[in-house]
DNA sequence: CCCTACCCCTGGGGGC
DNA sequence: TGCCCCCAGGGGTAGG
C-alpha cells in the first residue's frame, strides 16, 4: 500500500515506538529480500539506541546512534505490524524489532520490499536514494523545478510522475488523484505538461499528499490499527479504483461518462476524460 | 539517451 | 468447493 502518504504515517508510528529506545533483540527472519539483506544487520540494530527517523520519497531512515542508519523499503505489500513482545511470528515476517515489551514487525508477503545499512553521514549518497527528485512537500519542489523535469520528455505524463528522478514518494494511486485534482489528462506528453500545466501541477500534488497524510494521522491513534498494523487509513480515492462512477466534478451522469480506466506501461490509470484534458 | 516490456513474489477476488 | 486467471499501492534491468 505504501506511497509517500502511508510510508510518512509508518514512520510517524515508527517513530513513536522507537525514537529514544534501545532495540533489545532484532531477528532477521528471511534475508532475501528484493536485494539481499547485508550480513550483519540483527547484530547491527541489536543494542542499539534509536536517534530519529527520516523520510527520503517511499524511502524510511532509521537512525542508529554509532553512525549507521536502517533503509527500510515496505515495496508494494510491506507493513508494520506491533504487538506485545512474544508474539507468535506471523507468516511472512522477515524482521522483527523487541523494544521493552513492544515487539515491531516488517511483514512483506511479496518482499518487494528490502532494508540495508547506510553511513548516517551519507545516507542520500547510497545508490537507491541517489539521483531521486524533489520531495514533493519541500520548497525545493518549484513550478520551475518540475517544468524542468518535464521538458522534452516524450512519455505520458502519467509514467513521468512514477518516475522517482522526477519528483519522489509518488505511486499509481495518488498519481492519478494528482492529474485529476490538476485536471490534467494522464496520457498527455510529459513535454505538453511543462509550463502552465505543471504550475497547476505542482499545488495539486502537495495538497493531495497533504490532505492524505492529515487522513492517516487524524483517524488513528498512534497510527496503530486494534490488529496491529501501522499505517493503514480510510481512504478518499476521487478516481483511483471508481471506474464507471460519475466523477465529482461532473454533476450526475448526463454530462460525465465516468471515471476511465486504461492501462499505462502496465498499470492502471484512472480519469474523468470531460475534465482531465 | 529514452522508452516499453518484463521480471521479481505472494495472495485475494471473481468467473466458471 | 475447487481451480484458474487476472489483478495488485514498487522499481530495476534488458532490449528495441
Amino acid at each position: 500500500m505504501p506511497e509517500l502518504p502511508e510510508v510518512e504515517t509508518v514512520m510517524r508510528g515508527l517513530a513513536s515506538q522507537l525514537e529514544g529506545r534501545v532495540i533489545d533483540r532484532a531477528e532477521l527472519r528471511r534475508p532475501d529480500l528484493r536485494f539481499p539483506c547485508p550480513p550483519g544487520l540483527a547484530a547491527r540494530l541489536t543494542g542499539a539506541r534509536v536517534a530519529g527517523f527520516r523520510r527520503r520519497g517511499k524511502y524510511i531512515l532509521m537512525r542508529l546512534e554509532g553512525g549507521d542508519s536502517l533503509l527500510l523499503h515496505l515495496g508494494m505489500s510491506g507493513r508494520i505490524v506491533i504487538g506485545p513482545a512474544g508474539t507468535i511470528p506471523g507468516l511472512h515476517e522477515h524482521l522483527v524489532l523487541r523494544t521493552g515489551d513492544t515487539r515491531i514487525a516488517l511483514q512483506d508477503p511479496r518482499r518487494f520490499g528490502c532494508l540495508d545499512l547506510v553511513p548516517t553521514a551519507s545516507e542520500d549518497a547510497h545508490r537507491l536514494l541517489a539521483g531521486m527528485g524533489p520531495e514533493p512537500l519541500s520548497p525545493t519542489f518549484t513550478d520551475a523545478a518540475l517544468s524542468a523535469a518535464l521538458a522534452g520528455r516524450r512519455t505520458p505524463v502519467k509514467a513521468a510522475l512514477l518516475d522517482q528522478r522526477i519528483v519522489a514518494g509518488l505511486g499509481n494511486i495518488y498519481v492519478s488523484e494528482a492529474l485529476f485534482r490538476a485536471a490534467i489528462s494522464p496520457r498527455r506528453l510529459a513535454a505538453s505538461v511543462a509550463g502552465a500545466r505543471a504550475a497547476r501541477l505542482v499545488p495539486a500534488i502537495r495538497e493531495t499528499l497533504t490532505e492524505a497524510i492529515a487522513a492517516g494521522g487524524s483517524s488513528l491513534r498512534d497510527y496503530v490499527q486494534p490488529s496491529g498494523e501501522l499505517g493503514y487509513f480510510q481512504h478518499a480515492w476521487k478516481v483511483y479504483d471508481r471506474e464507471g462512477e460519475a466523477c465529482e466534478r461532473c454533476p450526475g451522469r448526463a454530462s460525465c461518462e465516468g471515471i476511465r480506466r486504461v492501462v499505462q506501461s502496465g498499470r492502471s490509470t484512472f480519469y474523468c476524460g470531460r475534465t482531465q484534458r
